[in-house]
DNA sequence: ACGTAAGCGAGACGGTACGTCTGGTCTTTCT
DNA sequence: AGAAAGACCAGACGTACCGTCTCGCTTACGT
């Protein structure tokens, strides 16, 4: 496991941080995760398979959570960006369908039930799993609600808070217990709850 | 914390388990749990509490996990019964929101989003949740759905796995995020996916 | 390294410290002493070589010193004891040729110049070092020379304090600078500075 | 602590060594021995306390154990220097008192015991050690000895090298074990080893 | 009724990971 | 080119739990 060499060091300017050793940490993460669960997600494992020093995690981020939000929250923000401009009945239905698919085959998918996991057993990791990738996210949903409404596109039945925890919390519920999510569960949930146009 | 002593040893008949540690065992794993959070959850945090050996928490339970389950298990049969018995549209929405209750201010509550959450980091926690847990009180919830469906009392617009989905997501999710499940969603949730008669 | 297996725990009785791995641990600790130098003496690398875990070791020794001390107290009351019972010159001159053999060559001699060494760099050590091992040995050695003095063994030029020092010292010193002791260097400081009978 | 600045650079000429940076060195490892021993002396914290780069150190210093052997060669050759000139009982006396006075009080004493004892911990630093100060010194002490017996000013028991051990070792032998030196020991050792003239 | 076998509290054991500290190297930027 | 700054890999520090084990005690059962 060689990991991080020979790239340049120092991509970014103005400060001294090594860009290669962050990515083997946020990848060596990922990986040990996907591949072993979480509870060979060690401080220590994540050193050994980025090919760095333990020190060099803990100058960076004070816990391995941390770590796990970083990949989170670039992963999410390039892979499943939540449709806010324009929303449509159909562009909802879409994003809940490829929200539905990133939760069973990412590894940044992964990452996030695994986040929402230990935000039930440590009061930290909630408190910054909200912070960092929950709310800034459920905002982003309500305003796609918010604005579809607007423009016609759908009339929900609820509020917009209500209404994305009645179309996102049956996918990650699945998720959690580990079922698929049934094509129709998404449409009736649209058809029902957002009652789009014609 | 002098714990456990001088109950009658042997309550029950045939093996010589402590009846007085088993219990000790219990409340205070529950007692850890609510009070400090599932990191504070060791073995030997809860020997000493209960004022019991490592080895016999280990010669009755082979983890932490399974005396979590025992006392879900406990705990859930007697405070939240499925109502499988004659279910009306009431009696289903008054269960949706025992369980949002049930998981928002009881002990056992918090006892079942750890185990879920768990289940996300170890797949053996994972398989006994589903195995002792999870499928036995979905197998009833979906014969009680489908039990009100055959009595007229719902008309399901999903088949009864994906709308128990439907209705138990969104309260889990809500749990889950430390978010409230609002009256009116529970309500609306059973109006639009179960269309109660009249 | 299998270290060390087989041998039946709990040989002492009253406690239930494990005996075996005592021995071990303080083998280990003059292995390494002897093979690699102080600056290998880790604790992780006594207890890898002792086949012990870490923990062990703490619970037992407040430090690597106190390892070593106990080595070396072992060994020299074993192997270099003070005469005090009817010394004589000749008696004496044997246990100063001894104690500069001892330096030279035993395992327990090189534990004793390095505890004398450390003593120089940690003043905790140098406290524990003069308590449990330079002191009682002084004591010992200046009623050798008192007990030898009465008898009208010898008739010493300055007071036991200062005798012993300016005997002992020159062969620690040679021993320091990694120099042999001659033979005729202890001879003629015992005639000399004890002049002894006849 | 401010430290260094605002002197002249580049005192000597023909190289571009900052003078005023090796001052500094010297001054603050000195300084760290005597005051929080040598436990304390770490390359760190001579960088931070000369206020000075660590990789300037390891510039110009291979290790830790140069820096102290450079004050030591200044300090003793100026506060301690061997009486080689026309050496007699006297003045041979005196030098020994002086020796015993320096490494009670002088911080290149302290300097000197630590290398001594640090000399028992790495061979390395035994080596070098040896070849920088012990060597020079006990090679200019024999032959202030040897010009004394030449001169008729003392006729020693043994031959220069035992002498010097016997001589000096008592000394280094109390100032390790933290013991004072006490006079008759020096004049008795004189006395009984040199037989002075007269 | 009495020996025996099991459960028990206690805690030592070999391990693994924690988060911190320092060592010695290397790179960047400034002078 | 030298120096300050400080990130980097490496690995020891002392602590906390893990799950296993042995010990000596107590207790109920089966002769």
């Amino acid at each position: 496991m060689p990991a991080v060499n020979s790239q340049p060091r120092r991509a970014r300017s103005g400060n001294r941080r090594d860009e290669a050793a962050r990515l083997a940490v946020l990848h060596a993460a990922d990986d040990l995760l996907v591949e072993h669960g979480f509870s060979a997600l060690t401080v220590e494992a994540i050193a050994r398979r980025a090919g760095v020093a333990k020190q060099t995690i803990y100058r960076w981020w004070p816990s391995k959570v941390e770590i796990l939000l970083d990949t989170l929250i670039e992963d999410s923000e390039k892979r499943l960006p939540v449709p806010t401009e324009l929303p449509t009945a159909d562009s909802i239905r879409t994003y809940l369908r490829d929200f539905a698919h990133f939760l069973a085959e990412d590894p940044a998918g992964k990452c996030l039930l695994t986040l929402l996991a230990e935000a039930q057993h440590d009061v930290a990791t909630a408190a910054r799993f909200h912070e960092r990738y929950l709310e800034p996210r459920q905002i982003a949903e309500r305003e796609m609600l918010t604005r579809a409404a607007e423009e016609g596109e759908v009339s929900p039945a609820l509020g917009p808070e209500a209404t994305m925890d009645a179309l996102v919390g049956p996918i990650v519920y699945c998720a959690l217990t580990g079922a698929a999510v049934p094509e129709e569960l998404v449409d009736t949930l649209v058809e029902k709850l957002l009652r789009p146009r014609a």
